[in-house]
This record gives structure tokens, sequence and C-alpha cells, in this order.
DNA sequence: TTTATATTTAACTTTTTAGTTAATTAACCG
DNA sequence: CGGTTAATTAACTAAAAAGTTAAATATAAA
């Protein structure tokens, strides 16, 4: 699929494309320097196709400099991702509370005005 | 790869499957209900590859009732994404600073105090 | 017990992804 | 110029993803 919004969620579901935006986010690197904590595990064009998906989804851009080739973090998309997230952050919340809510039943703290003995032997 | 952060990424980079979320955010479903949307674009055992990305993300649960299985959202996994982003959030959040400050820079409103002219030709 | 409904599984095809090695491009440096 | 460095492109392979149709499973209902 080609919508941004997927383009940029399929460029995150990567362990080495997210290594790499994280070192962006330490600074500006050319291509050797992010290739290099992964040269054990691939060859030097398998990092040039993860820095396509990631500038194809506009998450880096890159700017050339004699033969080096700068990237540089772009976090718009991630806003982006971030913003459709949003919209259900209500659900995880709403967990927590829940949570929170059980934690303080399970918890024999001042306050426990009557119902004692709320927790029963619950396990089978 | 099967690491949880990319199985949920990988999970949202697919419009048909945010689409069955977002459905479950207005509350539980069986598959039949989900697939309806669809069923025009793709067959249902289509619609169940779908479902089985997102159950083995665990972004959704399924109970079984009789013959029908009832899906339900698990925003767990979309705390965990989201996250991961928030480490990201003062990035673009400058940017919008930058881009407020600009914006402040050509509008010529009151307390423009001096640096008049503060935009000069900057294209070579 | 047959039939209908809901859903999954199996087997297969096509396309995409992720990697490889070898060759190419492009700039710098002595 | 000739060599070195940085990075990409080309051509290929293997594996995964996304879809298909047909068959199977499981429950309900007549």
């Amino acid at each position: 699929m080609n919508d941004h919004l997927s383009l940029t969620f399929n460029a995150l579901a990567d362990p080495t494309r997210r290594a790499m935006l994280n070192q962006l986010s330490r600074g500006e690197a050319n291509v050797s320097e992010l290739a290099k904590p992964f040269l054990k595990d691939m060859s030097l064009p398998a990092v040039t196709k993860h820095l396509k998906v990631l500038e194809k989804a506009g998450l880096i851009t890159k700017t050339r400099e004699a033969q080096w080739r700068s990237c540089k973090l772009n976090s718009a998309p991630l806003k982006e991702a971030t913003d459709w997230m949003e919209q259900y952050r209500i659900f995880w919340e709403e967990s927590l509370d829940r949570l929170e809510v059980y934690l303080k039943s399970i918890t024999n703290n001042k306050k426990s005005k009557g119902k004692k003995n709320g927790i029963k032997k619950q396990r089978k």
C-alpha cells in the first residue's frame, strides 16, 4: 500500500530501521556511519535499501556533500502516525484506570470503608 | 521480524487492518461484521488472515460464542507503539516552534519591535 | 439427521521484501 | 592520471505477504 500512513508504519516495522532513526535522533549521519552497527549482519547495499524505505516514507532526507550522503531525521511522519494513534488513547487510559481501581481494591489501605474481606480466594 | 514493536507496526501498516481496528473502537464485532465493508475487495479467507495478523500483534482478541467469533480491541500494543514514538515528539514540536517563529516573523502585527525588513531575499 | 451459517484451513499463485555479490558512479587525493 | 573512498545500481535468490478457490470444521436449527 502506498498511502502515507502505511508507508510510515511499514518503515517502522523493522528493528534495523528503527535503530537507524534512533541514531539519527542523536544527530545527522552519513551512510557509512549509519551502516557501521549493522555491517556484521548485512551488506552495505542492504543498508542502502533500508534507507530508501525510510526516505520514501519521508522519515529521512539525504543531502550530498562530496561523496558523502548526510541523512537527517524528519519527524513529520512520526507526528502523523502518533496523531493517528491518539484516537485510541482513551482505550489504554481506561484500561489503566481499571487497573488502578483494581489495585486499590486489593490494597487494604486507609479509607477502605466497608466491604472488608473484599477479596476471597479467586483461584479455582 | 518478530519483536513485539515490529509486529505491531507491521499490523498497522495496512489500511484494511487499520479500518478494522477503527470499527472495533466502536465496539466488539464478529468476523462477518468486520468483513462486510471489504467483501467487495477481498474474500473472507483474506479477512481471516488480516485478523490473524492483528491477533498475533495482540491488537485484538477473539472469543467464541456458538459459531461466531467476537473480536475485541486490545489497546496495549498501541500504547507501546505510542510510547516508542514519544521519544521523537521533541523533534516535531521544535519544528512547530520554528514554524511559529517564522510565521510571527512574517506577520507585521503589534510588538514587531525593531528588525523591520527581517526578511531579505534568500535565494541565490 | 440433514441443512444452513460462521469461520478457518489447505493448497496454490503472484507480488513484494530482504538479502546477496558484482559492477558502476562520482568525488577526492596524491 | 590512477587509485581510493562512499554510495548506489543491477541482477539475482529466497522467503514472506496477500490474495485466490475449494474443502473442512463446528455449531445451530429444522
